[in-house]
DNA sequence: TGTTAGCATTGTCAATATATGAGTGCTAAA
DNA sequence: TTTAGCACTCATATATTGACAATGCTAACA
């Protein structure tokens, strides 16, 4: 166990690193806990000793490590409140009474993205498992054809659709009716197979066409389950921090943040708030990942923040527990 | 005016710098020009005079200067077949039918981007001038709608809208209606102004909760004008490449990406395919930016490749015209 | 007149040396 | 337990050096 001291100073080490990015001396707290450098010295090596605490070299200043950090979140940190400011601007966006969950949610990341100049990942469960409640066709000239889907969470879905043959405007609604009557409620991953084995056998009872426009509809909807839903924003953010002042580690997160599978693997599966500091994440050593699961109604997803290590932990906790508070029922 | 061997010796010297990323030395085309490394250096020091070619120290090799590319573009650059492969991979792009010109712009570029290490920007023109052909609203719950807006050119865009107060159905289906009758045909950026003068005092005489559902629609559609659409794909490929191997550049080029009025600016006004070097491009001096502006029956946009000057000028552009042919009419 | 061999020159790059300063560890005394 | 003092270490910056890769220039050659 640390002493009291030892709290405070590990407290103000890691609080000072995350301020200024610079090893923290021990001369530099001498004033504030009121005692000599070589006092501040000795309490220093204990902590080094037990790991809480690192030097980038044999003679510089002590920077947190990893458990350091963990410790700092777990025990020390306390929870911070947000100030006017931050509450202000995340505000204003969830009084617009006119956006979708997916638009507060984007939004307010944007927004802190911004603040804290970290790069914010929001990962939309697949629609998957949304049902679908209507189809809607729409034909914008004799070859195009629009489906446009929409499920029971109003996720909008919008497919093109060719038909090149002649066919019969009359064909096209009866198709879409059946399409709308058969399918209304199924799973969107369950479409395609619905569509082969219920819909198909009827279609080509009622309909003229019915190979052409089966078809059709089919590979429109065929490929609805892949969808991603991935949003990243601030990028940059991340990048312009000084412990990515080297083009190695800059091009390896870049190439990370455009590979789809890797930002995937960021989804969350416990609940709450949770902080992946350096190695405890997949994603990057280099980062601390704080991810949240989100429910709203059933709308499931992840929203995180990816920065530096060393980044303003009490803070980020608050900004995202005021996002959950708004979206979460 | 160039002498032939002084032409030669300027292709030699671009191609090779091009493949290698290295100043090219008198020696080095010793065998190709069949002459003593001096000959090479007296032929280099007279392009260097008239400013086609560089040192990036007094006693380097030479380095084409934009003057240079400029002139091997123009003047020696001949035209490149594209490599069965290369065509074979745009070919499976256009061979789908079921694509819509979006999909087919955007995938290739994709594709492009890939082949070529460099950044693909694709600039499709504001659906602002599109014409409503037709608006859906479907419901969703109590409280949402969504209301479905599609244009003459087959763009679909959705906005959810929120009605607190207990509003009909059939109010919101007669508002529908009217708005339907009365908005299609009119180009997007004309609706708000269409809803405000001439919906408005008719849907306050045929509907009964007309303020609130007035509002909620004006409101969904009043922002379709601002929408941009901007599309790049394989953003980290230029700062992969050698010239980019420090991090100030690729931080200044990196912001410059995230800046929507930035890469705006790469929009394209001239037709056929443009080469704009080093500072002949507003965007960045240290790149080159090959655009070329699009139309198909009427869908215009840009579609451009981003890279170092130092780039495979014949190949992108080969590769450019081969999609332009696909997609114009 | 154009080409070339030869050589001094110039700058990069990498390795090495040197000085400076910030910060530590340790020890002995308060 | 705290602290002053000092030796020590390492990063950083700057200068020095030698090897190397080019060049420019000149004088000789075809």
């Amino acid at each position: 166990m640390l002493s009291d001291r030892q709290n405070k100073l590990l407290k103000l080490i890691v609080e000072d690193y995350i301020k200024t990015a610079h090893p923290v001396s021990s001369k530099a707290l001498c004033d504030i806990l009121k005692c000599s450098s070589a006092t501040i010295r000795n309490e220093m090596s204990i902590l080094e000793e037990n790991d809480f605490l690192e030097k980038t070299h044999i003679s510089s200043g002590r920077v947190p490590s990893e458990k350091g950090y963990r410790y700092y979140v777990d025990n020390i940190m306390e929870p911070k409140e947000l100030t006017g400011e931050d509450m202000l601007k995340l505000q204003t966006i969830f009084n617009n009474n006119a956006l979708m969950l997916d638009d507060y949610i984007t939004k307010s990341m944007e927004i802190i993205s911004e603040m804290t100049s970290l790069t914010a990942v929001v990962l939309g469960k697949s629609s998957k498992e949304n049902l679908i409640s209507k189809i809607e066709v729409v034909p914008v000239n004799e070859q195009n054809l629009i489906a446009i889907v929409i499920t029971d969470k109003g996720h909008v879905e919008h497919r093109n659709i060719v038909v090149k043959e002649n066919v019969s405007l009359e064909d096209i609604r009866g198709t879409v009716d059946l399409i709308n009557k058969m399918i209304i409620g199924t799973p969107i991953d369950e479409v395609s197979m619905k569509l082969e084995y219920e819909v198909k056998p009827i279609i080509s009872k009622y309909v003229h066409q019915h190979e052409v426009l089966y078809n059709a509809f089919y590979n429109a909807f065929s490929d609805f389950t892949t969808n991603s839903n991935i949003t990243l924003k601030g990028t940059k953010n991340i990048l312009m921090q000084p412990e990515f002042n080297d083009t190695e580690k800059i091009r390896q997160i870049l190439s990370k943040f455009e590979d789809k599978e890797m930002v995937s693997s960021i989804e969350e599966e416990e609940n709450g708030i949770n902080i992946y500091i350096g190695s405890e994440n997949e994603f990057d050593d280099n980062v601390t990942i704080i991810k949240a699961k989100y429910d709203s109604n059933g709308e499931e997803g992840t929203i995180a923040l990816i920065g530096p290590k060393r980044m303003e932990y009490d803070r980020v906790i608050s900004l995202l527990n005021y996002i959950m508070k708004n979206i979460n029922s």
